[in-house]
DNA sequence: CTGAAAGCGCTTACAG
DNA sequence: CTGAAAGCGCTTACAG
């Protein structure tokens, strides 16, 4: 067992407030130079870190903070979350991880056990339009930053992309290439990302006087088998598209397999443009026209956004979106890709 | 603030403790049925859950595990850690996530704070060979597993892969192919699995009666950047190598990308092995011959063992070593790959 | 059948 | 200059 502060002011003979002023530097704490200097010497000795538990019950302060998911496994949260700790483990915080797998109930099941272990602030990437359980955490007035999904628009404290601008950014890349069939996979209507980035695929066919075929727009859901199933549905169809926008790198990765089945080639037969720039993107061979976000920064802004709440106590609305940018690689634009090897190298991690 | 017992208890008109005990379920509890009835009608009214703060205060327990990592944005340390979530959350566990990126002086830090806040094990995959903070859990007695690398042989409860025998393995598969001049690309010699590795290398070579060429050896960490540069030096030497086995799949992919940046055709002027499987692996045109390990399964049977010592009290020294298996792709043996889309999908997560 | 008390290990306003 | 006390919110052995 740790020492405790009672054993500690035993063996140095005084009260255990006494070595708790000490420990904390408290600056009004007159006392003698000796008397300290022993206190200092044992603090030294006995390696002492005051227990965290019974500091967060008295302090009601428990420093740590909690991230929500759907998976680490992907690329684009495991980003997210290194920027988060990045922002917090400098100012004292550790940080839990909970993967939802976009489950709505695994999602509610963590808020609860995350509110009862008293967290300092919880970065939740896994919200869905109108969410009851981010409303659930507005009214316990927990601390809370979004990332990347919205619940109720200007709502909620946010971190994100204008997955508008971003949407009809890629489409209209399709459409000045003198794509005219330019298909969509859709994310879903519940999710934020899905709406609006599929708003942005239309006004850009609107901005250049084409028509919305229907035929040309199905739901393909986040993953990438349900983009691969999407695709073939879109591209087995009498009048297929020349070109198609995925709501996500994931989902493209998911057309470019299918596309690739198909004996289609990228992009002579068939052009593909994803989002979020995860780092898979540039090592497929051709490489992925996508929507850049800075994911990292996503992360280390929800750390700062949650930071400031906590410390001030008030709940912040602000709402913190970057610019996307069209990066753009040989999935649409053949020979665009730079020379294997050359590329940025995107993880320098260990193992 | 949420509610308390003391609230509760006011409210229901009887002692805190009768709540407690019919909150936990107490079985020992004889109590009027009226008194009960009243008494969770108000539970769930308030939808009342106890602060775990001061829960894990009384009860020395704090339902919180860690895992200790070098990055979580390398794929095999995202898919390592939802193992351990994977066992730990069914049994009502979160898990704090600590990156060290390496750093010996990092991991230190995130293991104090982490034994501050009384967290109930640790899963460790940064330690390196006689690592004395793993010296300084067992002394400190928290409970811990080491994950894929191990400090002190035999010492600690592990979980990994038999990095010798892949190491021979992989090494194997190349002078069966016909390979003479075999290069390695080494982890370090503080770290088990680039010992082992290595050793496996040196065993195959010596099964298959060729001579050991030192310069045929080169030291390059763990990251892509390192396995790049490591194989210049090895495909720019005048008797260059016609193979290459490298600790990690990053520093293949690393060495992978060298070689074509020189222009050399894979496998035809060079092969190329790694180690782990992680889903680039299989993305990379021509795919990535490696040595196949079940990382979700070293994470899960790490929370196991780290549980089973939290439930008994007793530090177990138990090793769990899973068998590595070879999979040949075509950066070995041409032709080898699957169509593109057919592979095994790899990440199904949303967003 | 239910209550009162002690105690987990801290911090901090108050006393002297 | 240092001490004594209260209290954060629980759980559980003990009393009655």
């Amino acid at each position: 067992m740790p020492v405790t502060l009672k054993e500690l002011a035993a063996r140095a003979r005084v009260h255990p407030s006494t070595i708790s002023r000490v420990a904390n530097n408290d600056p009004s704490l007159r006392i003698a130079p000796a008397t300290r200097t022993r206190i200092e010497t044992l603090l030294r000795e006995t390696d002492y870190r005051p227990n965290g538990v019974a500091r967060g019950l008295k302090l009601r302060q428990t420093f740590v903070l909690a991230v929500v998911i759907p998976d680490v496994t992907n690329p684009f949260f495991a980003a997210l979350f290194r920027g988060v700790e990045d922002g917090a483990s400098s100012r004292g915080y550790n940080v839990l991880l909970c993967n939802t797998d976009g489950s709505p109930e695994r999602q509610r099941s963590h808020l609860l056990s995350l509110h009862a272990r008293r967290v300092d602030g919880i970065v939740l990437a896994s919200s869905y339009l109108k969410d009851p359980t981010v409303r659930w955490l507005r009214h316990q007035a927990i601390p809370y930053v979004l990332v990347n999904r919205f619940s109720d628009e200007a709502q909620d404290p946010f971190v994100g992309s204008d997955d508008l601008v971003g949407g009809r950014m890629a489409t209209q890349h399709l459409i000045q290439l003198g794509h005219r069939r330019v298909g969509h996979l859709a994310g879903k209507a519940t999710v934020s990302t899905g709406v609006l980035r599929r708003r942005g695929y239309l006004a850009a066919l609107a901005d250049h006087g084409l028509e919305v075929d229907s035929h040309l727009i199905t739901e393909s859901g986040y993953t990438e088998e349900g983009g691969a199933r999407a695709a073939e549905r879109l591209l087995t169809a009498p009048n297929r598209p020349t070109a198609i926008f995925a709501v996500t790198d994931m989902t493209a990765v998911g057309a470019w397999g299918a596309a690739r089945r198909m004996g289609l080639r990228i992009p002579e037969d068939v052009a593909i443009v994803g989002y979020n720039d995860i780092p898979l993107a540039s090592r497929l061979v051709p490489g992925l026209t996508t929507v850049h976000v800075p994911i990292h920064e996503f992360g280390s802004a929800a750390a700062r956004l949650l930071l400031e709440q906590i410390e001030t106590g008030d709940a912040i609305r602000r709402r913190v979106i970057f610019n996307p940018e069209l990066i753009v690689r040989g999935s649409t634009v053949a020979g665009t890709d730079a020379p294997a090897g050359l590329r940025p190298i995107a993880a320098l991690a260990t193992e």
